[in-house]
DNA sequence: TTGTATGCGTTATCAT
DNA sequence: ATGATAACGCATACAA
């Protein structure tokens, strides 16, 4: 590791005062044109770097932004998950911060792990993902009354800044497209009643629904957990039902748990998209591979990310949010599993 | 956002100087139980936390360790990167450090990335990840002069330490179970020649059937890249081979890779596991809903980002190190496709 | 055992 | 326009 290259060394080498020096840094001060090239000069030639402690203490800022995430069961992040943080480094970065990871223990107090960064003074403010309904962090954040910024929300009058997939309009949007090639009888695969997001989603279906006058058959909408395996049970579960009652539309809120519907829907002997129409959601890479491809909803992820550090920083430099809460719809990506008339696809 | 509490805050409710709190704190003196119970106390009262820029400062160590990662084509981290970004997270915590993340932008120079965390004493080291041939972050490390350890390694004799799994020594022993089946037209689906882990993994493909004296087919050595779609196509080929020439068993590099091989011996009209044994590697969470089960190579990458903290804290302590280098062996685990006896399974 | 003095590198307030 | 001085909070060599 190389020496320390100071303020003070910089000053030496350009000759003034290393104040001075600190000043015409940051542009706080006019000099003669000689002296500024005086002391760019110095900083170049010594390749100085002020020291971010130094900063930190004085300014008493950290520019570090505290973020840790979740795992689902299968000790898997979600594809979701990983662009949030890549493109919330890249944002911050550009505003002169950086994410520092922190681990979220399952039997550790939570509440010392998050006062231990802010009274430490570690971070300046955290991102939190994954809200769902009393989620713990939520009091946490309040009681400790650090800057936070959500991807998600537990509520729609969260007191807490966030952003979010408007899951609600996204399901909506398929729903209302399925609608469209034709279907009426339209089954929908939702979430235990504990999943937020899965209550949010499945509101979109209602939604499309009811405005469109369709009839709910109770036995449409099922919920449940799990991934592939869960689409596959569900959805032989509702081609088993009278063939007046049985859905030509299953609609899914997760591209894995699609895949299976689309399994059992072979299994019948059906075809997906010309029999049964199926949706996913997430557009998740992992699945592009799979015939016929999957109709699904894209998140706009990285513009959460970059709108989740813009907000965060933001109210690090007190300056009033634009908007509190933001919602940003998801983008419906037709592909053959939801088309009557797409090409017969050889291999499942 | 509370007030901040000093050493000297608690050295007045606990009267007696600041210092000898500090002293205390950390155990570098002994007083009469009565004044540590004081201080204790007055600890305890006021919530004091060491502010952490304050000792970076003073103690010339920012206790942060960097580390970007990098995603594949498909903007996807694998699941192997996120368990060790995982491990590292946790490790890194019980040791007083914590990891800061830094993005890789494509088209920045990548050594001002680095330089920057270096020579503003932001981060006191590096964790690199996915290191491969000439990797230009490896120069620009051993310039900085930056302690760092890897995760991979770009060749046997590297200056940097590392830790990294043996492919080699895995895909050997995948071969060796595969013969141990009663297999010997064994095919390879490779990586191309610029793949470090793959053509490291390609030897141990060569050790084990020269192990058994078993001859090779040059036809049964595939390179090429891709996913699923690499091994429905590779494979396809060598099912197409004359009955005497083609393989009983199709070793690849990446259980999405195996995926396609099974899909294509599906096509052929034969069984996975009973007609082609098919082995994938690292155990990927999103295939084990595939039937039959995929035969696979966990990698140990909980117990590297272990290693790889341990270490670079170790270095960071000015620890000599026990292991420059270290390797370890990724656990074969067999499942039903590679085994003749398994149960048929009814879906694909 | 306890307290004093100094410095880590920066920023900011005041003089000049 | 420039420079002396203080302060951020902590750790430590040294003196008492």
């Amino acid at each position: 590791m190389a020496k320390n290259v100071t303020l003070k060394d910089v000053a030496r080498h350009a000759e003034v005062s290393y104040q001075t020096v600190s000043k015409v840094i940051r542009g706080q001060m006019q000099v003669t044109p000689e002296v500024r090239a005086r002391i760019d000069a110095a900083i170049d030639a010594l390749g100085y770097r002020p020291n971010s402690a130094a900063q930190s203490l004085r300014l008493q800022a950290s520019h570090l932004l505290g973020y840790s995430w979740q795992q689902d069961r299968q000790n898997q992040i979600s594809p979701i998950l990983q662009q949030f943080q890549h493109s919330m480094v890249e944002c911050a970065e550009d505003l002169g911060y950086h994410i520092l990871l922190f681990p979220q223990r399952p039997n550790k107090d939570l509440y010392s792990t998050y006062a231990a960064l802010v009274e430490t003074r570690r971070v300046d403010g955290f991102i939190l993902s994954s809200i769902e309904y009393d989620d713990p962090r939520l009091p946490i954040i309040d009681r400790l009354k650090v800057p936070a910024v959500c991807f998600g929300r537990s509520s729609e009058d969260m007191s807490l800044p966030y952003v979010d997939i408007d899951g609600r309009a996204g399901i909506a949007e398929a729903v209302r497209h399925l609608i469209a090639e034709g279907h009426q009888r339209i089954a929908i695969l939702a979430w235990p009643e504990t999943s937020r997001v899965g209550t949010e989603r499945l509101n979109g279906y209602w939604d499309a629904m009811a405005g469109a006058n369709l009839p709910v058959d109770a036995a449409w909408v099922i919920r449940g957990a799990g991934e592939s395996d869960y689409g596959y049970v569900a959805a032989s579960q509702l081609l088993a039902l009278p063939h007046d009652r049985r859905p030509t539309a299953i609609v899914t809120l997760l591209d894995i748990i699609a895949v299976g519907v689309m399994r059992a829907i072979a299994d019948q002997g059906l075809q997906v998209g010309r029999d049964v129409a199926v949706t996913g959601f997430d557009d998740m890479p992992a699945v592009h591979y799979i015939k016929p491809g999957v109709t699904t909803l894209r998140q706009p992820v990285w513009e959460v990310g970059q709108l989740v550090i813009d907000m965060l920083v933001g109210l690090l430099k007190g300056e009033p949010l634009a908007h509190q809460h933001v919602l940003l719809p998801p983008e419906l990506i037709v592909r053959e599993s939801s088309q009557r008339e797409a090409l017969a696809q050889p291999n499942q």
